[in-house]
DNA sequence: TGTCAGACCATGAATTCCCATAGTATCCCT
DNA sequence: AGGGATACTATGGGAATTCATGGTCTGACA
């Protein structure tokens, strides 16, 4: 894997749907997009996948093509395949980002995940996802501090980096 | 590990969030990164976390490479690794340190822990901590009153200089 | 013939870059 | 051992650039 992502930031997008991309991810999109040369639109790819995913993520050229590959490495006519192929090939939309650090995220999107004014990013390794904020702090905060909540007293959660098992 | 922060210290925060790092600190985040060569800017990851958190603590490229390490091998989709990436990914901040020794905390990360003028440095380990003084005064304070409350009545702790048991 | 996407221009705020200075520690030389 | 000269540390200030965001204009298209 190339360069990380890092780093979370809430964004405005507004009425045509732009949305400007926190500039360390841009740099990260652009290094991890073989084809781009300063000066050049880089390229990047949104998968958004079915109903039941409310948040929209997106993959640099180089971390999808490392899908493509293993979905063209599984035996042809598999159910996985298929159910692979529908996620990242059919429920996804290519796209660029623009001279001003932007892209644009079509109503259809925008709809699936119901944002409206702002949007909030969150890098998640070679990938970044864009939520609706409010879904973000209903859904994965509220499930977040559940679950450190739960952990006995005086537990750190670094120790999973060690495996220690936990709750 | 490679070489070890050690040691305290306090440093003025300038209004741009400028705050020049401890010499015998930089030598160390100098030596863990691996791609800095003599007369360039050596670059850190700042960990900020959640609410949970009040303070903001520093990994050297070493460091927190062996924890993005730890957190590929966990089984993508677990629990721990959602959790642990938002924290390392999501809640963390990339930054290098200029050639006259400073890194700048950005507004969000200074409001996120009640930063104003001044800056406490706190050696960790392979990591540092940068506190709010009064926020380390209170904790520490807080910490060492419960501590000696639970003493046993009339036990004297320099008593523990020879090796008596305690609490 | 109104709507929509894309290209282009505009701007305030934040951030980076570059230069400056005062105080300390260090080293070297005679 | 004295007396600089030199290097590094901690801090400050302003100019230049980049970021995030908003607006306008112009064709395409249905």
């Amino acid at each position: 894997m190339g360069r990380r992502f890092r780093g979370e930031s809430h964004h405005k997008v507004d009425a045509k749907g732009r949305v400007s991309i926190p500039a360390s991810f841009r740099r990260v999109i652009e290094a991890s997009d073989p084809n781009w040369k300063s000066g050049e639109n880089p390229e990047l790819v949104i998968v958004y996948g079915d109903h039941r995913r409310n948040y929209l993520e997106c993959y640099t050229i180089e971390a999808i093509e490392e899908v493509d590959d293993k979905i063209d490495a599984l035996p042809r006519g598999s159910m996985q395949r298929k159910m692979l192929q529908r996620m990242f090939h059919g429920q996804s939309f290519p796209t660029t980002i623009d001279e001003t650090g932007r892209l644009v995220l079509p109503a259809k999107l925008r709809n699936k995940i119901g944002l409206e004014k702002e949007v909030f990013f969150m890098a998640a390794g070679d990938t970044f996802q864009l939520w609706k904020p409010e879904t973000y702090e209903e859904e994965e905060q509220a499930l977040a501090d559940k679950w450190m909540d739960e952990l006995p007293e005086g537990f750190d959660p670094l120790e999973f980096l060690d495996g220690a098992g936990g709750a």
